[in-house]
RNA sequence: GGGAUGUUAGCUCAGCUGGUUCAGAGCACCUGCCUUACAAGCAGGGGGUCACUGGUUCGAAUCCAGUACGUCCCA
């Protein structure tokens, strides 16, 4: 028999993604029979490629849904992508241009069919790679955000809600891009550090007794200052009280302005004097409203002044703002310019500086449909891993603001509202449905669908993906589906943190909203995946590993792995490739285990000699087992891998099959290899969910299976009660081994030489069943039970037995001394600790009773173990 | 500025409602081994005033207050 002493991941995965597929194991249909356990997947965007969050996403939801399929449920994980408004377009809009063609020149039409075209071509590249991960979602049903059912499911939304009266029209403050010609979410735009210029302007006063005083006021936008309805300050402002209920001229335009009051306005700020430029900037925007003041818009979309502005028109803000202020320099109104460090905004797609900018757009209003999503929150209906996200989840909803849901874009789900030439407008689902109604509405028949102008918006993506655990169901089109009915609501939902709020809540909110039902019933936040020295990974720092090129190296196993050695929920994870290269070492010690048990010749009339070490290796892979089942009941999934790989690597290997391993090139019994293979099988089932393809391969190599007696359906272990005698006295067994083998070490005994050992029992002898096991774990010769302490032996205590390795004359007697003397002084100031603790009455009073009963016992032993080091002490 | 949260070994983190020899794990490190399952390995070992200060308590890594530093969210 030959197998490579090294496991080689790239022969086996794709056999085994395969075999699954084909035999259909990640396919789900509704079984009343069995519990569902669903997963939808976060839905990645159509222009993506996998990145290692999505690695360890998908890895955390694989393993949740591998074990809950071996566990019985009928488990079906939905994938799936999402059509990404703002991101896809701009890719599109950049495949154009390569093509040389402008977006501006070709009709909508055309321009979703190169959109649909690129969807079509790379829109599937990343459902793909996740294969190469082994992710067994049911591929079968792969949906889409803007497939024809999923984009009615919106359009539905949209209506209904309008109805209901949760939609309406607004003004409101955007990021605008007047590059890209849209408006952008804060997530899309990106503050820079830069050094601002501070403009101090003078404002004439106006009126008789304020002939020929000026205001200065200190704006970084001078070119705004045609949009001014209004000069602020203070009320609190020594300086500027007597100006209250004053005018100003606004410079170079001549306009009158008033000087308004208001505690808003930072004294120490510039001159403390601020322009209110009500159409330019968010504050003043507020300002304004609050005062009744008037909104001046003097830019243009593509950034450029307009009438409005009377100077500078059609000239681009920065041309404008360049020439404004060699304009008022000259004119004398430019008292003096300071530079200040300032962040400004710019559009992450196009760099361009954003420009706030009041705009109409659709919103949908949140308070009401925010209480429930808090309520299921706040009660633990729906649990968050790690719990503290739980407090910013309810600041966040406690103040949530209405949602803009209107996107200047093309790709996307375009707003149903059609205007009228009255300007007014209905809302329907359909031309049709849309015709009728303006018919109604203006009571004229003959009224034409040529005569509607559908507004031109679409829908901010997440108004699709807010819906996505109902409509992969297709819970709109058909409420009373099987699939609905049973899977819904789903079990857990894996993401990230930064989107708790744009979509893990809007989730819950539409749950309750279409079905009145939450839509999942856990929350697994992971970290961000960041590199060794904590930076997140990006391209521009080319920090970022390829999962494919690691998939390709390391097996998909080990890159499993090693995502989650080191990824506690909600905590950032600190990638290092190390890790993997621990997660490929891990798979190769199982590979060997397995080599090793597969090497071996069963010879049918051999007794069995191992059945201690078959009985605490039951023992100890429920205890294990319990252990694991814990932490996945917590989500904590890195420990849960902890678990295994223990149990794998140090009970298994280094104990278990060390214990049982006969001498060399000979056989073994039947029990024994029976028993073995059996907990082979039990490991290989806990450990699947982690690493699925080299336990699968294993699985088969091991036996011959039946054609769907497949691991990934093998039955999930199930517990047992707890054998703490086996498991406590072989810890003490193997800790008698590790003393040997310490002794060993520290002398420089060669591994190959046997030695001997003699055990002073003080009570009654509990070994007897274990002597084979020490024999053979710390080549001993002979084990023999002695009366009185020995001579010339090295000497160690255990469970308050004496233990002795004669040393054959050549023993450091000094260095013996110190180290028993050693012990023995850390053990009486243990003593005096503990029996401290026992005459204080107040403890004992006060302590539980099993706490003092173990206090008592923790005596009893340290007394125990200073007599016996005494003795060693005594016979040195 | 408001709020949340964290600080435990060189690194990443466990340590539940105070009480086992409680100061842990994995990795890294050091020493010795190519011992026929595995050098992608085996055996052993050394590392920490639990951020700081004070308080509550018979008893504090754990509870409370303050300080310092960090991270996140909101403005």
């Amino acid at each position: 028999m030959s197998i490579s002493t090294k496991y080689n991941p790239k022969e086996v995965e794709q056999k085994w993604y395969d075999s699954w597929m084909q035999r259909g194991f990640f396919r789900s249909t509704p079984n009343p029979n069995k519990e569902p356990y669903t997963v939808v997947i976060p839905p990645p965007n159509v222009t993506g490629v996998l990145h290692m969050g999505h690695m360890l996403n998908n890895t955390i939801q694989d393993i949740l849904i591998r074990r809950a399929r071996m566990q019985g449920k009928e488990a079906c994980w939905v994938p799936g992508t999402d059509h990404a408004s703002i991101a896809t377009e701009a890719k599109v809009v950049a495949m154009l241009k390569e093509r040389g063609i402008e977006k501006k020149d070709i009709s909508r039409e055309e321009f979703l069919k190169y959109a649909w075209e690129w969807k079509e071509k790379y829109g599937g590249i990343i459902l793909d790679q996740l294969k190469k991960l082994g992710a067994s979602c049911d591929w079968d049903r792969t949906r889409f955000t803007m497939e024809e059912d999923l984009s009615a499911a919106v359009i539905e939304v949209f209506v209904d809600l309008y109805r209901k009266g949760q939609i309406y029209r607004g003004v409101r403050m955007v990021n605008w891009d007047p590059l890209g010609g849209t408006a952008l979410s804060d997530e899309e735009v990106i503050p820079k550090d830069t050094m601002a210029k501070m403009y101090h302007l003078k404002y004439e006063l106006v009126g008789d007794d304020a002939e020929g005083g000026f205001l200065t006021v200190a704006t970084s936008r001078p070119e705004t200052i045609m949009a001014d309805v209004a000069v602020a300050v203070n009320p609190n402002d020594e300086r500027y009280k007597h100006l209250h209920g004053k005018q100003v001229r606004i410079p170079l335009l001549g306009k009158v302005i008033p000087i308004i009051v208001d505690e808003y306005v930072s004294i120490e700020f510039g001159t403390g004097a601020l322009k209110v430029t009500p159409a330019h900037d968010l504050n003043d925007y507020e300002l304004g409203q609050k005062h009744n003041l008037p909104i001046i818009d003097i830019l243009n979309d593509n950034g450029t002044l307009n009438e409005l502005a009377q100077l500078y028109v059609g000239q681009d803000r920065f041309a404008a703002r360049r020439n404004i202020v060699k304009d008022l320099q000259e004119a004398g109104y430019l008292v003096k310019i300071d530079e200040y460090p300032s962040i400004v905004q710019t559009s992450e797609r196009t760099g361009a500086v954003i420009e706030p900018r009041l705009s109409m757009q659709w919103f949908c209003k949140m308070d009401k449909m925010a209480l429930p999503a808090l309520e299921a929150v706040m009660n633990d209906d729906i649990r968050l891993y790690p719990p503290k996200f739980k407090n910013m989840y309810r600041s966040w909803m406690d103040n949530i603001r209405d949602w803009c849901i209107s996107r200047q874009l093309w790709w996307g789900q375009r707003i149903p509202a059609y205007y009228l030439p009255d300007g007014s407008f209905v809302v329907a689902t359909t031309d049709a449905e849309a015709l009728e109604i303006a018919r109604k509405k203006t009571e004229n028949p003959d009224l034409q669908l040529t005569d509607l102008r559908q507004d031109e918006d679409v829908l901010d993506t997440w108004f699709s993906s807010w819906l996505w655990p109902i409509s992969v169901f297709d819970g709109f089109k058909d409420p009373d589906n099987k699939d609905i009915l049973y899977y819904y609501p789903t079990n857990d939902l894996v993401t990230a943190p930064e989107i708790l709020f744009f979509w893990v809540a809007r989730m819950i909110m539409a749950g309750f909203e279409f079905r009145n039902e939450m839509p999942f019933r856990n929350v697994y936040l992971t970290g961000i995946v960041r590199d060794a020295q904590g930076r997140k990974m990006s391209k521009s720092l080319g920090n970022s590993p390829d999962p494919l090129d690691l998939i390709e190296q390391y097996g998909a196993d080990g890159v499993r792995a090693g995502m989650l050695f080191s990824s506690p929920a909600g905590n950032d994870l600190l990638f290092d490739e190390k890790l993997v290269e621990q997660g490929r070492n891990f798979s190769n010690k199982i590979w060997n285990a397995f080599r090793l048990i597969k090497g071996w010749e069963v010879d049918e009339n051999l007794p069995c000699p191992n059945e201690t070490a078959i009985q605490w290796f039951d023992a100890r892979f429920n205890e294990a087992f319990i252990q694991l089942e814990d932490h996945f009941e917590k989500f904590r999934i890195s420990d849960a891998l902890l678990a295994v790989y223990k149990l794998v690597w140090d009970d298994f290997c280094s104990n278990y099959l060390e214990m049982i391993k006969p001498a060399y090139q000979q056989p073994i019994d039947a029990r024994t290899i029976e028993a073995t293979v059996g907990f082979l099988e039990n490991v290989l089932k806990v450990l699947h969910p982690f690493m699925p393809f080299i336990t699968e391969e294993i699985w088969h190599e091991l036996k011959t299976r039946k054609d769907k007696e497949f691991l990934i359906v093998a039955a999930w272990p199930k517990k047992d009660k707890l054998d703490k005698a086996i498991t406590e006295q072989m810890e003490a067994v193997l800790n008698i081994v590790g003393a040997i083998r310490n002794i060993r070490n520290s002398k420089n005994i060669p591994q190959t030489k046997q030695l001997d050992l003699s055990i002073k029992i003080v009570s009654d002898n509990k070994y007897d069943a274990f002597l084979s096991i020490i024999t053979k774990l710390a080549n001993v010769k002979e084990i023999s039970f002695v009366q009185d302490s020995l001579d010339g032996a090295i000497s160690f205590v255990e469970a308050g037995d004496e233990f002795f390795i004669p040393m054959e004359g050549n023993i450091d007697v000094a260095a013996e001394r110190e180290r028993l003397t050693k012990e023995l002084e850390y053990t009486k100031g243990f003593l005096i600790s503990v029996a401290k603790k026992l005459s204080n009455e107040r403890f004992v009073s006060g302590a539980p009773e099993a706490v003092i009963t173990n206090e008592r016992k923790k005596q009893a032993d340290a007394e125990a173990k200073i007599k016996a080091i005494e003795q060693s002490l005594a016979t040195l």
